[in-house]
Formats: structure tokens, C-alpha cells, sequence
DNA sequence: TTGTGTTTATGGTCAA
DNA sequence: TTGACCATAAACACAA
């Protein structure tokens, strides 16, 4: 593999390498920070934080005092982070945005061809590519896959989603692609859902999360440099929008009630490993993937029949299973990696599944347009939380706010002004994906003020609101404009334990 | 031809 | 220092 960075050679680079992002060919200020900082970690962060858009700026609200270090002292610089060049085939949401774009350009922070030819040997590459959110890519696609209408999307869908709700996927990087496909087929949280059953070789298959096996320390908020120039960006901890409030559970599984499905499952690779059998993920009503997705399914979507899914046959390789052995897990529910699998196992093994209608053909990626009835179904079917990235346009209407974020009384409405639709540049994200939320219209002319009122819109801080002993999910309020959807009480922790995704950070 | 899925290889980061 | 793990790149096969 390439190295996409040199290493540093103009100051401080070991305080950098400890302070800053290890990731060189994911962020773009290291030279900016070696230009500026002193061999500081705290002053290299500040250094990295200036790059962050001067609305991003205005917008840090309240600096934990318990990272002191992690966190700029004040971020004064008003050049965006990610303003400084217009990738080249690049869509930002609007001309305006992209004029602001051109007027903060002052040096080169993408990872592109002229960084790369700046370093002898170092392999040239054609692409520029934003910052890598703070997040695996499990998250992420565990993200979107669970917030569409029906828990399953085809690859292109999803690629389709995260180049939509991250503009690091956007621009003329496409490595991503690659893993993203690469996680699919790596992790067995992924389920391919096969489009024709009789056609298990066949490609556009859809692919669901097994939340019981979705390693859940990869949900986590990565410690990047992206996340730690504002903690109260990005949500610490993904799993309350993957999960939605299923109890992933880390002690080993019940004994398997009767199968709820009326098809056998094909999900097992080997016919016969007892050891691996106390690790497998359960299979029980309560959080069989089958159980879990035809729980969670909106109403509206189309009652597909989640029994007949099945996992997809692929044998996976030994090596790059990913299953679950999180480096610090400590509440990790997923299996271990599987340490034999069968060929012959999982050959001939074909989920079966009811096509949907207009689901016939496979979605190509450039050219993806939704079907129509899918594309209904997300307006009137959209999951009622929001995503706690940067780029989230609204923020998760059933969970519990604190006063100050309250909208006429009601949870987590907008304040007035809207809410920071920030995104890495300095446009808001546009209002133009996963439309028909009932918070749209209150938000002006789709876009936030640059000048909006310091806001938390992370979970995090949400969270830091809800009383103790309480999860983010015992306070789920079904809202109006999300009366469509109601999360199965058996999934909602009306007075459980925490859930163990929430320490103390 | 393009998209999809799998697999392999390798670099970077972090904790032990 | 080493191993585990994630990210990335790329090759390959095959279906659409």
C-alpha cells in the first residue's frame, strides 16, 4: 500500500504524531499544523480546530473541561476546513456555498495529486477526498442501513446514502467504495439479503444489519482528528441510531426458544461448532436478526417476508471476518470471529426473500434514483431519529432535550433559527435527502445562519440532560410527526438497566 | 461494459 | 516491540 502522507519534516512531527491524527491521508491540516503549532499537542489541536468552518466555529457551545487538551481553547480562524479547495467534481449544495468556497481557498487540504507529488516516490493519486468522519464503516453503513425504511438497502443504496450524509464520500474519491464492499462482505453483522433466491450468485442483493452481531465498540466515535476538534459534533457513541433501542446483550445468549421464522435459517457456516455455538449471536425471537427487523420495520413499509431471509452464502475468509473482537470491547455482543467456515457450507445456501415490487432490476450507483414507491416510503416512513453526525439535519426528535433546545415545549424541536445543518465545508447540508420530515419546514429557506445559536446536537450532550439511571430510549416519545412509527415496547427500556453504550467519557 | 461481491495484501494506529 | 485491528487498495470473478 501507498503511503499517502510523507512524514512531517518541518517541526514537532512526534508531538503531532501524538496529539494529531494519525491518519494523515484522511485530514488535511497536518501541514497546516506544522506550520503554526509548536510542539504541542494542545496548540497542534488548536492549530488543526482553526480549519474547521467559521460557523463550526460560532457553534462550539460548551468545551468539556474534562478534556481539556482534546479540545481547542478557542477557535478563532474563519477558514473553513474544508473550504480551502473546491474538489473538482464535487457537488456542494448550492452555488453560493461553493462561491464561499473558492473565496477560502488559500492552500491545498485535500489529500490530492499535488500533496501526493510533493513526496518522491509517494504514488500519485487522482482523487481528493475530505476528512474521514469519525466513524468505521461498519457504523456507517450499519447507520444507514437501519435508518431506511425497511432495514435493508442494495449496496448501491447505501454507497448512494453515505456519500449523502457524509461529504467525505463525495468528490472523486471512490477508494470508499471499495470498503464499503469490503465491510459488507468482512462483516457477518451484514447480512446479504439475496434479491432472487434462486440466484445466490446473482449481485444486487440487498444487505441488512444482524444488530446482534454488530460489534458494538465499532459504533463508537473514532478518535480522529475530525472528532476531536469539537467533541459535541459528532455523537460519541452510534449505537442508540443503529440499535434503536434493541438490548444488545454481551453475556452469553438464552437457549434458543422455537424458531420464529417458518424457513430455516441459513446463517449458520458451520453445521457444528460447539465452541462457537456459545458465542453465537442469539437466535431467539427477541434478537434474531428476523425477529429484530421485522420488529423494527416501520408500519408503512411493505411487510416483507423477513422470514425468508436468509444469509448470504458467501463463505467468508478466516482472516478479514472483523466479527466483533473490538480492541477494547468490554460489552461487545457480537461473535468472535469465525474460525473455520465451510465452503460447502454456505454454497447453495440462499436466503429467500419476497421481491419487492420495482426492486427487480439492480440499482446502479451514478445513475441511482430510488424507485418511486421506495422513495414514498421514505417520506412517510423515515425513521424518527436523526443521525448525530455534523451533518444531521435535525436532531433526534424523540429523545429528551434540555430546556434551552425545547421548541414549543415539544422534544428536541428546532430552535428558532434551525438547527446547524453543518456539514464539513461551510454549507449547511441542503434539504434535499430524506425529505418529508416534519421539522423541514421549520427550518428557513432550508439552510442555518452561520450565526445560529451555540447548539448540542450530539447525543452526548442530549444525553447529559436525561436523568440518571435513564437511557436515551426510556424517554422515547412517540411524536406526531413521527406517528407512524412506533418502536416495539419490547425494545424500548421503560425502566431497565443502561444501556452500556454510554460511559461516563 | 459496468456493477457487485469476495479475497488478499498492506499501511497506520493503538494497546499490551 | 509486537500483535490486533481498521482502513485502504487492488485483483479477480461473475452477474446484470
Amino acid at each position: 500500500m501507498t503511503k499517502h502522507w510523507p512524514e512531517p519534516t518541518i517541526s514537532a512531527p512526534a508531538a503531532l504524531s501524538h496529539c494529531g491524527e494519525h491518519h494523515g491521508h484522511h485530514l488535511d491540516f497536518h501541514r497546516d499544523a506544522q506550520h503554526s503549532c509548536p510542539p504541542h499537542c494542545g496548540v497542534a489541536r488548536s492549530s488543526a480546530a482553526q480549519h474547521w468552518p467559521h460557523h463550526l466555529a460560532h457553534m462550539v457551545p460548551q468545551q468539556r473541561l474534562e478534556k481539556p487538551t482534546a479540545r481547542p481553547n478557542h477557535i478563532t480562524s474563519t477558514t473553513g476546513f474544508m473550504d480551502k479547495t473546491a474538489p473538482p467534481g464535487s457537488d456542494y449544495p448550492n452555488q453560493q456555498d461553493a462561491n464561499f468556497k473558492q473565496e477560502t481557498i488559500s492552500q491545498g487540504t485535500w489529500n490530492g495529486d499535488r500533496e501526493k507529488s510533493s513526496t518522491s516516490g509517494a504514488k500519485k493519486k487522482n482523487y481528493q477526498r475530505y476528512p474521514k468522519p469519525p466513524y468505521s464503516y461498519l457504523a456507517m453503513i450499519s447507520m444507514v442501513i437501519q435508518r431506511s425504511p425497511e432495514k435493508k438497502l442494495t449496496l448501491s443504496e447505501i454507497l448512494k446514502e453515505i456519500s449523502t450524509l457524509f461529504p467525505f464520500f463525495k468528490g472523486n474519491y471512490k477508494g470508499w467504495r471499495d470498503s464499503v464492499r469490503h465491510n459488507l462482505s468482512s462483516y457477518d453483522c451484514f447480512l446479504k439479503v439475496l434479491k432472487d433466491p434462486g440466484k445466490p450468485q446473482g449481485k444486487g442483493n440487498f444487505w441488512a444489519v444482524e444488530l446482534s452481531r454488530v460489534p458494538l465498540e465499532l459504533l463508537k466515535r473514532q478518535n480522529t482528528a475530525v472528532s476531536r476538534q469539537d467533541e459535541t459534533i459528532f455523537a460519541q457513541d452510534l449505537a442508540p441510531y443503529i440499535l434503536q433501542g434493541h438490548k444488545v446483550e454481551s453475556e452469553p445468549p438464552a437457549p434458543p426458544p422455537p424458531p420464529v421464522t417458518h424457513l430455516p435459517i441459513v446463517r449458520s457456516r458451520n453445521p457444528s461448532p460447539p465452541q462457537e455455538d456459545l458465542f453465537r449471536p442469539k437466535l431467539d425471537s427477541s434478537f434474531a436478526i428476523d425477529s429484530l427487523l421485522h420488529s423494527l420495520r416501520p408500519p408503512s413499509a411493505s411487510d416483507v417476508d423477513v422470514s425468508c431471509w436468509g444469509r448470504g452464502e458467501r463463505p467468508r475468509s478466516p482472516r478479514p471476518c472483523y466479527t466483533s473482537t473490538a480492541r477494547s470491547a468490554s460489552a461487545s455482543s457480537a461473535s468472535p470471529a469465525s474460525t473455520s467456515s465451510s465452503d460447502e457450507d454456505w454454497k447453495g445456501m440462499s436466503g429467500k426473500r419476497v421481491p419487492l415490487d420495482g426492486e427487480a432490476g439492480s440499482d446502479g450507483y451514478e445513475d441511482y434514483r430510488p424507485p418511486l414507491h421506495k422513495s414514498a416510503r421514505r417520506d412517510t416512513s423515515a425513521p424518527p431519529w436523526e443521525l448525530p453526525t455534523s451533518y444531521a439535519k435535525y436532531a433526534p426528535p424523540n429523545a429528551v432535550a434540555p430546556p434551552s433546545m425545547r421548541f414549543n415545549g415539544g422534544p428536541l424541536m428546532p430552535l428558532h433559527g434551525g438547527l446547524p445543518l453543518y456539514g464539513y465545508g461551510s454549507s449547511p447540508v441542503a434539504p434535499g435527502h430524506f425529505l418529508g420530515h416534519a421539522y423541514w419546514p421549520l427550518l428557513p429557506n432550508g439552510r442555518v445562519s452561520a450565526q445560529t445559536a451555540p447548539l448540542l446536537m450530539d447525543l452526548d450532550n442530549m444525553l447529559q440532560s436525561v436523568p440518571p439511571n435513564k437511557s436515551v430510549f426510556d424517554v422515547l416519545v412517540p411524536t406526531n410527526q413521527n406517528s407512524h412509527y412506533q418502536p416495539p415496547s419490547q425494545y424500548t427500556l421503560q425502566s431497565g438497566p443502561h444501556l452500556n453504550r454510554y460511559p461516563q467519557y
